[in-house]
RNA sequence: GCCCAGGUAGCUCAGUUGGUAGAGCAGGGGACUGAAAAUCCCCGUGUCGGCGGUUCGACUCCGUCCCUGGGCA
């Protein structure tokens, strides 16, 4: 053995069987899951975000599930700084970290770094979406490029990276690229990674996704956006939210508001929900898989990615099972 | 059986006075560095129901047959 320590990573699109997998890899391997998905991060969302059962919870520890208040914003940077924690304190105990979730963003972010952005005050950041509202995103996308010639490549309709890079040129006084360019965390140390991506058939997946969802309306998400919704109106909270923006939660309040049939909400909401994994399946293919061995490589660079087609079946996942313990050397 | 209205992209439909078709949705592909379940970008060839006919040329006009709604018997 080596002073490595080994974590598991799993990723893919929602409904693909994550969790299913990454318990029973914690029951093999005496695991501790950590969570990795952006929403399921949040106290007030559980059956929206097939956050695990209780049964599943007792079967090994989890961490990093609804840990935050529905007022608070998520990120890369603070996720990735919570999850390095929980991986230490993992291996403290002697669990292996079987870190999984469909935030192919966070994933990366763990494994390869980030750039080392000051923290942009609320202040500027306020100003930089009253700036975009005022001179709509031509104009304040022309401005930018005026003073940060790197962000001609972002477009005049992505309102969330323009902001982002007005921000930081206006807080730090430097362009996003110079920081992207000149700092970047990388690759903790001694971390092994194993990767494994599932990437079921597209047919079986939205079929999944739709399944799903209808089984999310019987276990009451229609109540679970009430309380949101409430909580929403008496805190006054932001409409900008992370949570709010959850899938199923603008439809579901819509409906709630009186604008839409419930049976058309779902639709709209399974819809998303499809639309979501082929973005998932985009980015795990060219961010994760495709970035793999450049990823991957870091002090030992003896990690390694492994995509399977259908963990919901018994033999796959045994299989996979066996991969590890040849991996783990266990 | 008769009378209407239709049969055009996976779905719902446009289609100007005949010059071999285009929207929305669905779907597909892609981007992605502190909001990422976010935010964006790109992609439309299909026996125009079948077969005949008129015409230089038919999704378009004529005939006929088939199918689907609605009405009358």
């Amino acid at each position: 053995m080596t002073d490595l320590t080994d974590v598991i990573v799993i990723g893919g699109p929602t409904a693909s069987g994550k969790s299913g997998l990454a318990l029973a890899v914690a029951e093999a391997f005496g695991g501790t899951v950590i969570n990795a998905d952006s929403m399921q991060l949040y106290a007030d969302l559980d059956v929206l975000t097939a956050r695990p059962p209780a049964e599943d919870l007792a079967r090994a520890p989890h961490r990093l599930y609804g840990v935050l208040p529905a007022a608070e914003r998520g990120s890369a940077a603070r996720w990735r700084d919570m999850a390095l924690a929980e991986i230490d304190a993992a291996k403290s105990e002697g669990r292996l970290p079987v870190v999984v979730g469909g935030t192919g963003l966070y994933l990366r972010a763990l494994m390869q770094g980030l750039s080392e952005v000051p923290p942009i005050p609320d202040e500027v950041r306020a100003a930089a979406h009253a700036r975009l509202a005022s001179i709509g995103g031509e104009a304040f996308r022309s401005e930018l490029v005026a003073r940060d010639p790197a962000s001609a490549k972002l477009n005049p309709g992505d309102t969330t990276r323009l902001t982002r890079a007005w921000e930081v040129l206006e807080a730090t006084g430097h362009p996003l690229s110079h920081w992207q360019s000149q700092t970047a965390q990388g690759a903790p140390e001694n971390l092994r990674f194993t990767v494994i991506v599932l990437d079921p058939p597209r047919a079986d997946l939205y079929a999944r996704c739709d399944r799903r969802f209808d089984l999310m309306m019987e276990q009451g998400a229609l109540e679970e956006v009430r309380r949101l919704d409430a909580l929403a109106r008496e805190q006054g909270l932001a409409p900008d939210l992370p949570v709010l923006k959850a899938l199923g939660v603008p439809e579901l309040r819509r409906h709630l508001h009186g604008e839409i049939p419930l049976d058309e909400a779902v639709a709209l909401a399974r819809q998303s929900t499809r639309r979501y994994a082929k973005r998932q399946v985009t980015w795990f293919r060219h961010q994760i898989v495709g970035k793999a061995p450049e990823m991957l490589v870091s002090h030992t660079g003896q990690h390694s990615c492994h995509t399977i087609d259908s963990p919901c079946s018994e033999a796959e996942r045994n299989a996979m099972l066996g991969r590890l313990r040849t991996i783990l050397n266990y």
